[in-house]
DNA sequence: CACTCTACCTGTGCGC
DNA sequence: TGCGCACAGGTAGAGT
């Protein structure tokens, strides 16, 4: 379940951990579930990555971007794969030998001897090639990461809607997933049945920073996760498939509802509704 | 705009 | 032990 700073941590390894992912050569391009392509056909996938060199990596939101110079596609202009790992996906880079596994839907061979690998038991994840990485991220909010207070009251002014599902739209902010949108609640003291329209100034900036806050300390302690266990990395959870426990605030127990058809954790005592 | 539901998928874990 | 089924959740798209 990569969430944005699962997503971050796979980056970050991709692109600053030796090997690096920058300067590499595509050699061969094995799609192994053509379903996995998106906006072209497995062939055309194929053809135009084939002789392009990794020159940039980077992400938004759970999406993440690669630059491409070379290869057949428009020659000496740059382009772009990019990824969405969605419930269950896996990206690692890996020696060129390695064995495939069960799940292996795509698998992009590189030079040094090296290859991107992309696992998915369930085929939820998906790759594009675009000349622009707008044309994916137009309808994506900015980085739930990076945001700051101004732009996140901003766009909070648009919506006015339950607080689960609002953090969930990555039409808002982009990033957050099921867990860390409770986690942020939980944080900033919040319900998730919360209308939006319903938060003072305060509570406002209470939510995103506790957003920013949580995202970036779970970026950190994934950071210090190198070998590709993801699930929540080795942030510990307060409410995220807690319930029936007690809250470690107040020591009421941690209750379950479904919002939105997502199951929802929170604290009733130390999350109020407004 | 807000909301609800469905589809896409398969591994897991429950009740019986 | 095994069967059937609900469930997990990110996103798109259709419908109310």
């Amino acid at each position: 379940m990569p969430e944005l700073p699962e997503v971050e941590s796979i980056l970050r390894t991709m692109r600053d951990a030796r090997p690096s992912l920058l300067g590499r050569k595509i050699e061969l391009v094995h799609v192994a579930w053509e379903g996995i392509v998106s906006g072209c056909s497995a062939d055309v996938f194929q053809q135009q990555l084939q002789g392009a060199v990794v020159v940039t990596a980077g992400r938004h939101g759970k999406y993440l971007i690669f630059g491409l110079e070379g290869g057949e596609r428009l020659q000496g202009k740059r382009f772009y794969l990019v990824i969405h790992l969605r419930m269950t996906g896996k990206l690692s880079l890996v020696q060129a030998s390695a064995v495939l596994e069960r799940h292996t839907r795509l698998v992009v061979e590189l030079d040094k001897n090296l290859a991107l690998q992309f696992d998915d038991p369930r085929k939820f994840g998906r790759v594009w090639l675009v000349d622009d990485p707008k044309e994916i991220t137009i309808r994506l909010g900015p980085d739930a990461l990076t945001v700051g207070f101004a732009e996140f009251t901003t766009r909070y002014a648009m919506y006015r809607r339950q607080l689960k599902p609002l953090l969930l739209d990555q039409a808002f902010v982009s990033g957050i997933g099921n867990i860390y949108a409770d986690e942020s609640l939980y944080r900033a003291g919040l319900h998730p049945l919360t209308n939006s329209a319903d938060l003072s100034a305060s509570y406002i900036r209470r939510l995103h920073a506790a957003v920013v806050s949580i995202l970036r300390e779970a970026v950190d302690v994934n950071g210090a996760n190198i070998d590709g266990v993801f699930k929540a990395g080795g942030f510990r959870v307060s409410v995220y498939d807690r319930e029936g426990l007690p809250c470690y605030s107040c020591g009421n127990t941690i209750v379950k509802i479904r919002v939105a058809q997502r199951g929802t954790h929170f604290c009733p005592c130390c999350q109020v509704k407004l």
